[in-house]
DNA sequence: GAGTAAAGCGGATAGCAATCCACTTTGCAA
DNA sequence: TTGCAAAGTGGATTGCTATCCGCTTTACTC
């Protein structure tokens, strides 16, 4: 759950039967409309009535739109997290500091190429709701992490915001949707912007599709 | 092609009389809105009533919330166009290209936060509202025309796009609100950034009154 | 089990963006 | 000047997000 376990402060309160319960009834409900009516349909008033209850009650649990998007987009973070913190490298440990951001950086792409609908309703209901989330909170986390190891003299917290910047829904729909421009395109030119270019011990993944 | 539409002013249908009159006022109304009452009062609700006229109205003119508050900012807009289309160097023509392009990039920082509370508006109405407007499209120009002369062998579609992934409100707010970090904090994070993809050393000139 | 305080519930409500359409104004052309 | 089609106008309307508050359910205690 989007419980505040990335919170430092510890335990979160007990929830009761009822109100998770509900709690699934309203995941469940937004689930269905995605897919059977499309990411425009989901809106707080038809996830309420999809799932039988009040407006208020979806608000009570998710407080806002924003919110409720990005639990629904809970399951597949966790899977993500799992992999970039314990699973095989050179996405999770073992595997150089300068490769693991590489392939981190590469992974979120195509987790955005994914998830983009979802993750757009999320973006649109509430833009700066990015910053104060947990998921973004690990993100910054493992980035800013990945790069002490690798380039312990720069402002590596500065440099972390930064490069998170691009990886955001409405950047990605206008590169993929709009321009034409494939993801390993934006891979490449995130490789570039890390200097992976100079580096001897990269792949020499360089696809060149339609230049605009 | 160095021509975008920026003004939403456009040059192509004539602007009857009226049309013209009550786009000022809407204009006017707005700004003073902002002054008076802060960002969060303007509402399109709000503009009409205080510009005297129906919604109707500003939405014909409009077309939608976030291009009016892209409208607001056309005037410093404008000023910031003429200052890299033609001022002086670094910013203007005359100085090599990479310098060209740090000095943009740190004056496209102060203009966000100069205005960010505008733009956090227009944010919010609709964040890949960014993309479509004139404004974006400038911004794009100048900076991959800058990187085409500075790197020609990259992809600098892609670069310039990475590279204006983080002038954004949203993110600007979160940095400097939230997490007490400087303006020029974020140039050095770009100058950083930009040198790893430069492969150049840093400028020694280090930009002015430096504050980490 | 019964009592009880806290938590949860849901529909009424307010305020907003955006659309629609019957009416008015404008500018051109005869 | 006058006729008139195109453009502009404004407020009623729809559907949304979010809040509020009287009522209900839960879980804990004795």
């Amino acid at each position: 759950m989007t419980r505040i376990e990335l919170s430092v402060t510890g335990q979160a309160p007990p929830e009761r039967a009822d109100a998770a319960r509900n709690r699934r009834k309203i995941l469940d409900a937004a689930s269905r409309l995605v897919r059977e009516q499309g990411p425009q349909a989901v809106t707080m008033n038809a996830v309420a009535h999809a799932a039988g209850m009040g407006v208020g009650t979806v608000y009570r649990r998710f407080g806002d739109a924003s919110q409720l998007f990005l639990a629904l987009l809970d399951d597949s973070e966790q899977r993500f997290q799992q992999a970039f913190l314990s699973g095989p490298p050179p996405l999770g440990p073992g595997a150089p500091a300068a490769e693991r951001l590489r392939a981190f950086l590469h992974a979120l792409a195509d987790r955005i190429v994914e998830q983009r609908e979802i993750m757009q309703l999320a973006e649109a209901a509430s833009p700066s709701a990015r910053y104060s989330s947990g998921v973004y909170a690990m993100l910054f986390a493992h980035t800013s992490m990945l790069l002490r190891e690798a380039r312990p003299e720069a402002d590596t917290a500065m440099l972390a915001h930064l490069l998170l910047a691009p990886f955001v829904p409405s950047l990605f729909e206008h590169l993929t949707m709009r321009r034409g421009m494939t993801s390993e395109r934006i891979k490449a030119g995130i490789d570039d912007l890390l200097g992976v270019a100079h580096d001897v011990s990269q792949d020499p993944v360089r696809p060149v599709d339609g230049a605009s």
